[in-house]
DNA sequence: CAGTAGACTAAACACGTGATCAGTCAACCG
DNA sequence: CGGTTGACTGATCACGTGTTTAGTCTACTG
């Protein structure tokens, strides 16, 4: 008797390994509800396999999920590796759009994609991998703020540290409260249509200011 | 034989009802780790009770959580009542701190007040109440807005929606990635000298902006 | 002083969880 | 071909969970 269930190619379309699979459905469980809220006997269900073979695989919850980590971390840092030249361009030739992290993200990932909620996730946990990932990021965004001084195009600020702390969580928050801003604005705003509508205001008030100042000046 | 700890005034330091000390601990324990990864047991035993007599006072753990979830939902409604008077009259009078939210409750709440991490869960999570609560502050936030650009304080803008939607995410990120930022500046900004900092920061770039404008003007 | 109501607890129950184990099957190697 | 390796599964285990039950003790009521 011939059993396609064995072909590890034939479990799932894409011809991806069952710990492929596994794998890519625990992101996805994950990155939704959070690994404690998932069940490897769900995991093991959307993956199409038993759940002894994802024990099998990673040996223990825990153990799929540093994996899981591992992979999305991997991810995170190949995006932002080809971001920041990218971004300084764009500045620099004052392109329409603003640089941002969670632009990045948006042209970055397929639209499905489940790692932005991942990334959302590990920021909002007190996980040691998110704490080093916002930490990467906050040294870069401090350092891009500096170089802009330097250059003349941002003015400079009595207090930079928090000044680029305020930068990356305006960013950051587009990612964390999606959801409420997309009710609010009646669009998603990490997909390209909200992006550019959440931009263009983001641009104005960091460029003008939002408010006539009422003593400077 | 007299038992102390019948005494329902006794149980704890404060003349709380068992039912209160209950929600106390409740409240706390849900906040900083939320109520799927807090046990009967932990809330009892913090609370100096039998795990029987949680589910006695409140019928079963979902009882338990909906009536913090009022409880939490009631402070912050008077926290919000108090506030925007106050704020407008700040701002209109010129005063060194723009209003915002973060600062209303870092004013509001006692230091130690599990309060603050409570609302970052309700708006972190999909919870209807979150999403009640940030539909409420965000339509304060927009009429508040066209009232500054009514009396020409605030520039109009062109999309009101988006920006409304900014200035509000921009101060709630201070609560939803407080932990974050407070390592990154160091200072926790939900306390009075890192408010101070952020809000400074802040009240430049929303009055002047950052960068000098590239093309306009 | 009975007697009832309610705060409170110890013990146990039903159930879902992560993990283990023994065993089947296909592929590969000598 | 015989034998070993490894992917894979069904059955089962130990355990922590929310909840229930039976009962104790105190305070109040007539």
């Amino acid at each position: 008797m011939f059993s396609l269930l064995n072909m590890s190619s034939a479990i799932d379309p894409g011809d991806l390994t069952a710990r492929a699979t596994i794998r890519n459905a625990a992101l996805r469980l994950f990155a939704e509800r959070g690994p404690d809220a998932v069940t490897v006997r769900e995991i093991a269900t959307q993956a199409g396999v038993s759940p002894a073979l994802v024990l099998h695989h990673f040996g223990s919850k825990d153990g799929l999920r540093a994996e899981v980590d591992a992979f999305a971390a991997h991810a995170f840092d190949a995006i932002l590796e080809a971001m920041p030249t990218e971004e300084l361009a764009e500045l620099l030739t004052g392109g329409s759009t603003r640089g941002s992290l969670a632009e990045a993200f948006a042209r970055g990932f397929p639209p499905g994609s489940p790692l932005p909620a991942y990334l959302r996730r590990l920021l909002l946990t007190n996980d040691p991998a998110g704490a080093a990932l916002f930490g990467r990021w906050y040294a870069a965004t401090r350092r891009l703020l500096d170089m802009l001084v330097e250059m003349g195009v941002a003015r400079p600020s009595e207090d930079p540290d928090v000044r680029a702390a305020f930068f990356l969580v305006n960013d950051l928050a587009l990612i964390v409260l999606r959801n409420q801003i997309a009710v609010a604005i009646g669009a998603d705003p990490l997909t390209p249509a909200g992006m550019d509508r959440w931009a263009r205001e983001a641009g104005i008030v960091y460029a003008e200011g939002a408010f006539r100042a009422p003593q400077k000046e």
